[in-house]
DNA sequence: TAGATTGTTAATCGATTAACAATC
DNA sequence: TAGATTGTTAATCGATTAACAATC
């Protein structure tokens, strides 16, 4: 274990991955991994599985291996799954409707609490149980009901103002589907969906493969 | 310029963003930046600015900077928006409908022309000028639709049948919406949106702060 | 010309892989 | 016990940063 050393980013994206394919197998029946048939599954290598794990304490039996549902809740709980996290989407276009009737964010602990918008049409229609209400009810709506986490689904030209609006609410969790770099304080966490640039990769690496073959 | 070097996946992943940056740059109608500039907004170092775009080639002056829309293309060209990409949506479900329906894509060059469910309430309907089909009509479209990339947007227990579907009939690119790893051949691309992933790496440094604040 | 900033090489840093003693 | 596989340190590899000559 190596506590107080902050651990890279890289291995905290890694963590969900473990996560979803300790949950497939867990799923399939089984109860026993070893690092090398995990890495094999997950096309990385069993020391890389090793190192990762070694970041946060040691969940295996040498000779053994780890016990699936064992290391699928330690790494849960390192992700903090256990603990019930609310969500407002403000913006409740396409994009936001879809989000906010994804009900599989459920099983990870992730509730839609609210959902937002300014366009008229949309106000008061409701989403599974959630009303959509108007923007400007953000602020009574956060004083009275526990929210962590903002998912910010707006057109870019408001993609700021909504941020700097939700942090002075006081919510530390920001979900950005937007093109925009939010700036945000230092106890404020952002995570980014960026569509586009994905998109733009993935016209990249097909471009490449046309070209490389002969 | 360093060429038949294979350009480490993440650079690649950091054309996008300087493709967004310049583009912000040039509808701010600013025509010119240093690596210095460009760095400081996007949080990297000048220095990692001209390292990667030294991957490519040279595209500043020195003494002056870059073109920024001189840059913005070159950098367009390297993702390939030049060329014209057409997609198809397979499971219109409430993220494939909110994809189907996002024409923000457009403008980068990639264009939706198919959907596809297996649902009969949905199929026949209209999202922008498309028709929701069934999905036993993909091999007939493709083969008379020139068709670029499927986007994977149905239940994660169809994902491994549909890539295959669509790997079968020539699709290149493949951007998977699924939380499942997809096997493709070499000569296929895929890029993954792993939404969950994203939502629990967000838990992670939520917590984390919490833990962290004193 | 003098100042600025690139392109490019070299140095550093960090992440991945290899190796192996510990031990179940 | 013998075999397997972890936890953990060391070696390697690759990415980032620093430095600076070239040159606009």
């Amino acid at each position: 274990m190596e506590q107080g050393k902050k651990i890279p980013d890289i291995v905290i994206k890694r963590l969900p991955i473990y996560y979803r394919f300790l949950t497939n197998l867990h799923q399939m029946g089984i109860s026993r991994v070893s690092s090398t048939d995990l890495g094999k599954k997950m096309g990385i290598t069993s020391s890389q599985v090793r190192q990762d794990f070694f970041n946060f304490g040691s969940f295996g039996l040498q000779g053994y291996g780890y016990d699936v549902d064992q290391l699928r809740q330690e790494i849960g709980a390192i992700l903090g799954l256990d603990i019930p996290r609310s969500m407002i989407i403000i913006g409740a276009g396409h994009l936001g409707q879809a989000l906010a009737r994804h009900s599989a964010f459920e099983k990870d602990g992730y509730t839609v609490v609210g959902v937002f918008d300014i366009n008229p049409h949309l106000i008061g229609e409701n989403i599974r149980d959630v009303e959509i209400m108007h923007v400007n009810r953000i602020t009574e709506f956060v004083s009275q009901n526990k929210v962590d986490i903002a998912v910010i689904t707006v057109p870019r030209t408001y993609a700021k103002e909504v941020a700097d609006l939700v942090i002075g609410l006081g919510i530390k969790g920001i979900w950005n589907f937007t093109s925009v770099k939010l700036a945000v304080p230092d106890d404020v966490a952002v995570e980014n969906i960026h569509l586009s640039d994905s998109l733009m990769t993935l016209g990249y690496y097909m471009k490449e493969m046309h070209e490389t073959k002969k």
